[in-house]
This record gives C-alpha cells, structure tokens and sequence, in this order.
DNA sequence: GCCGTTTTCGGCCCGACTGTTTTCAGTCG
C-alpha cells in the first residue's frame, strides 16, 4: 500500500529530527524540512505523480537523492536511510525536541550522558537533579524542562482560526484604543488566515511601549505573564492561546509585518531575492549596506524586488512569488462577491430554524438566492427526507418564493452517497430539484480504491451537482478518508461537477491545497456554509478565506454568479 | 541534500532572547 502524503512528509520531517539530534550538516537537516514541506503542499498523491512518469526532481527541494528515497519510500513503505538511523540512536529521541527549550544539542548531551530516550526519564534525572551536571543546564532552563514535560501532550497543539478569531479581535480593539498607540496589526498565520493558529502575533506602533505593555497585560482573559521586555511581551490566555505582542518603529512597519506574517518559507524566498540585488531584508527594513532604504509599507517591499503585491493568504511559498514576478497573480474573491449559499438546511430535518427564516437571514445578508439542502432517508438520525417528504418540501418552497420578495430559494437536497455508489433518492425526484449535492456520512473507512470507486460512481449519476464535503475530514478529529484525489478531479472535469469548499470552521474542505489544484484543473467550487441556523450563514467567512488561500477568484465560484447564470451553470450537458 | 545565466563547488535567511556564562551556545520564530 502506497503512503500517503503526509505520512512521506512525516518520514522526512522525523529523518531532519534525528539528522539534527546526530548532529549533521544543518543544511541537509534543512533540505529534509523543505522536501517534507514540498511534499505536503502537493495537491496530488505522489504515487500517482509516480504512476504518471513525472520527474520528481522537477519539483522544488527535490534532487536526485531525494526522488529515490521518495521511489523506495512508495515502493516499500520503509525508508532505509531511516531505519538504519534508528539503529544507531533510539526511537523516540525526536519526541523530545517537543519540550520548549530543548533542542537536538541539549538532547544530544542528555542521551550521549545518561541514555534518556523518553519523557519519563527525562523527567527523572531532571528531578534528581544529576542534570545539573551537563555544562549549560541551570536551574531556570531545568524548571522550563520539568514544565514542558508536563505540557508535552499538549505541545503543538492549534487553535482553529475561528476560535482564535473573537480573541485576536478583542485585543485588537483594546489595543487600538488605548492612547499612544497608532497600529495595530495580528500578524502570522491568523493574518494569512490559515485554518489553524498555534500562536497570535500582534504588532503594535506606538509613542510609549512601556504603558503599552502594562496596558497588555492587564487584560483580563490572561492566564499567565511569560515575558515582559524591551521589545516584546508574552502572555498566555485562559484557553492557552499564547499572544506575542511586538514593538515596532514607525518606519520599519512594513517589513515588520512581512516578517511577522511569514510564512516562513514565503519570507526566505523574498529574502534571497534582495540577496541577489545586493540588498538585505530583516524586520526592520531593506538595507543597502548599513543604509535603509525601505521597509516602511509591505507594497514598497515587494515593489522594490520588482513584485507585484502578494496578498497574506497567498504567502506561502506556493508559487506566489513566481506568479507575482510573471503577472499573474490572482484577483482573489471576496465575500462581497458572494451571492447566494448553495448549502443550507432548515428543521425539515436538523436544521433548527423554517426554510422562510433561513431564506430572510439570507436575504439580509444581501444574497439574492439560497438552496435548501436538507439530508436524504439514509441519514435517519437527522430525519432524512424520503421521496415523499422531499416533494412535499419542494412544494412548500414553491409556495415560500411566491411570498418572498429579493431573495429566491432554490429546491436541492444533501442526498447521501449509498456505499455502492448510488444515491439515496429515486432519479424522478432528483431529476425535478434545482440542485443536487452529494455526500458520504457513513462508511468512513473503506479503502482508498473502494471509497474512490463509490463517489466516482455517485458522481456519474446526471444530476450530480456539488461534490459536498469531498474529503470528509474534521480538522484535530478525523482525518480524511482515504480518497485518489486525482480519480475525484478526473471525474468533477468529465462529469461537470463542482466541488465544495464547505465553511464550517471545523471542516473547511476542500483544503486550501485541493482547492488550488481543482482550480487549475478548471473545476468549478461551491462555497457553502451547510448551515443548521440563521447565524451559521455567517461562517461563509471562513469558506472565502479557505477560498483565497487556494487562489480562487470570483469566477471560478459557482455561488457569484446571478441566480440566471448560476441556473445555467446546473443544467448539465 | 539541494541548487546553478558568477553552475559541478560552495554556498544555503536572519535576528532576538534566554540562561548561562564572563563572551556565547542553543533555541526559537
């Protein structure tokens, strides 16, 4: 069985750890990090890029030596240069590189002195206080240590960006309003509205950072004060979610904000192209020689390397440079393009509010259309329609859209995808819906070739719309079934169906990474909210947000379009 | 281990902070 691949990307990222731990050459360390981070960006299995022919030295950080391993990785499910290391140092030493403080030297020196492979004896000779004897180990770093120990299962733990949201936001506002301060920004992940945020970076601009921090952290969701400097304060909130809050000079804003908002892999390769102008970027500004000459704005940064601006949900090393130096970037959607939500469910069947509310918060969203998508007979547990309930919705609709003014409701359905591939409902009712959006909730775990070979199917069917949820996975609960994601693109360009890029914060799925593929594959996408409640229609933020990480523009979006176009778009063949 | 219009060797982003030192290594982002 071929491995997926996160699980390629996951054996590069454990060789750099033990690389590193053994002590090699930083810089192979570093090529074994870039090659996982290549493998992960891909959008296509690379057994199937295999399968294809394709060079694998073609892409970014991959040499020679890297697409053998890749070879041997897929071929054998084993990497021999990693099995061999695991000869010569235990198992486990990686795990060690999670505690803060705690890098592959000082756990070279704990295994090299004591044999500590694990937590636990870790945590022994810490607390008998032999550690002591290691040069470097005082007794502030030791209490770190011991502290991480027993944080270790919470280490690299992230917040979902709709939970860290209403946080980020409040200290926004309460740092802006305090007086002396003249920017504020939340820099990182959460500005390149990432799915996930390990931490929030804030930048602040101000006339007295002393009153500033005091200020900071006296805010009243903080659990702890970590730091309290010159430059920079640290804190942590009641959930855990730590908060860096910046100094930064008025005149390096710019590129303190590029910095900040990483990735860091876009960053390294904006850096390397002032290198190659004479020129040197840090966070606080460009410089020639000692002499500043710029890195008061982000536009002025990128202008200066002759790019065109780059917008944070782009900035991760995918391309986005290339395309800003040719031209061709993308114009990015925007939530006001977005005209109608294609995934809408009412108390027909779990939804918890009539098809006449959902449709009146819609309209007050400024939408001109929406879909009621209520689940199929198989889904019982949330009173999935049968044929008869299903027609007996339809005509309620028609009723509701002779009463509502400025909106319309479109007749659809969230038929399940049986495990044979068909679908849950007869052809004669699907055949009269506006549209149909098919879906797996069942039978998560059947493999790859089976699941691929039941949505095909279903996708087959002629009034197959929308994909739903393609992959099914739940962000820090359940991983993505097993599914040839090429297979399911193939079938989306021969079928005529789009694929949904669904806004429920813990869903967002298709990922930003499918959702860059489908569009260069010419698929059309669906944002969609699949929501349950008038105020789950707001979660289309998030969908747009996934949207713009994966480079889609307005119209590559089914749900821009006006309710005519969007009509047309349906009807297939 | 990758990469290349200064190309097959010799580079590889850059700086701050911490804790430990007494001038700096290790870690982190």
């Amino acid at each position: 069985m071929a491995l997926s691949n996160s699980e390629i990307a996951d054996i590069f990222n454990q060789m750099a750890d033990m690389l590193e731990i053994k002590g090699e050459n930083p810089f192979k360390v570093r090529a074994y990090r870039n090659a996982a981070r290549t493998v992960q960006n891909l959008g296509k299995s690379l057994d199937s890029l295999m399968e294809e022919g394709m060079e694998l030295t073609k892409l970014p950080g991959i040499g020679h030596d890297l697409a053998e391993s890749i070879a041997e990785i897929i071929e054998t499910g084993k990497f021999s240069k990693l099995e061999a290391l695991k000869k010569e140092m235990p198992e486990g030493l990686d795990k060690l590189l999670s505690i803060e403080g705690l890098g592959p030297k000082r756990i070279r020196q704990l295994y090299d002195t004591f044999h500590i492979t694990s937590l636990e004896e870790l945590a022994k000779v810490a607390e008998s206080g032999e550690i002591y004897t290691l040069k470097g180990f005082g007794p502030k770093l030791v209490e770190k240590i011991l502290k991480g120990v027993r944080l270790a299962k919470k280490a690299g733990h992230r917040f979902r960006f709709d939970v860290a949201k209403p946080f980020a936001e409040e200290l926004r506002s309460y740092l802006e309003n305090f007086e002396g301060v003249i920017d504020v920004e939340v820099a990182g992940s959460y500005r390149r509205k990432k799915e996930t945020v390990g931490d929030l970076d804030i930048l602040v601009v101000a006339e007295n950072w002393e009153r500033v921090v005091d200020w900071f952290v006296a805010f009243e969701k903080i659990k702890e004060v970590v730091s309290k400097g010159p430059t920079r304060s640290t804190v942590i909130l009641r959930n855990d979610l730590q908060v860096d809050l910046r100094s930064v000079a008025k005149e390096s804003y710019g590129s303190a904000l590029h910095y900040f908002t990483g990735s860091k892999a876009h960053n390294i390769k904006i850096r390397k192209m002032a290198i190659e102008k004479g020129w040197k970027i840090n966070e606080y500004g460009v410089f020639q020689g000692e002499r500043r000459i710029g890195g008061e704005t982000e536009e002025q940064i990128y202008r200066m390397l002759g790019l065109r601006y780059i917008e944070p949900e782009l900035r991760e090393d995918r391309g986005e440079v290339e395309a800003s130096l040719e031209g061709r970037l993308p114009k990015l959607v925007t939530l006001e393009e977005v005209r109608g939500d294609l995934h809408v469910h009412s108390n027909w069947t779990d939804g918890h509010a009539s098809i006449r509310e959902m449709a009146e918060a819609a309209k007050a969203k400024g939408y001109d259309y929406i879909a009621i998508t209520d689940h199929s007979r198989h889904l019982t547990v949330a009173k999935g329609l049968d044929e008869k309930r299903l027609r007996e919705q339809m005509e309620a609709i028609d009723k509701l859209n002779e009463t509502l003014d400025g909106i319309t409701v479109l007749k659809g359905i969230e038929c399940d995808i049986l495990e044979d591939g068909s679908l849950d409902l007869p052809d004669s009712v699907l055949n009269e819906l506006d549209i149909v959006l098919g879906a797996v909730h069942y039978k998560f775990n059947l493999s790859k070739k089976e699941q691929t070979r039941r949505i095909v199917k279903a996708m087959q069917h002629p009034c197959f719309n929308v994909l739903a949820h393609p992959t099914g996975r739940i962000i820090g609960h359940r991983n993505a079934y097993e599914l040839d994601m090429g297979e399911i693109f193939k079938a989306c360009k021969n079928e005529q169906v789009a694929l949904e890029i669904n806004a429920q914060p813990e869903r967002l799925d298709l990922n930003d990474i499918y959702a860059k593929v489908a569009k260069e594959e010419g698929i059309k996408l669906s944002v969609a909210t699949d929501a349950h409640d008038p105020m789950s229609l707001d979660f289309m933020e998030y969908g747009i947000n996934q949207a713009r990480r994966g480079w889609l523009e307005k119209e590559e979006i089914l749900n821009t379009r006006t309710l005519k176009q969007l009509k047309a778009l349906l009807k297939k063949g």
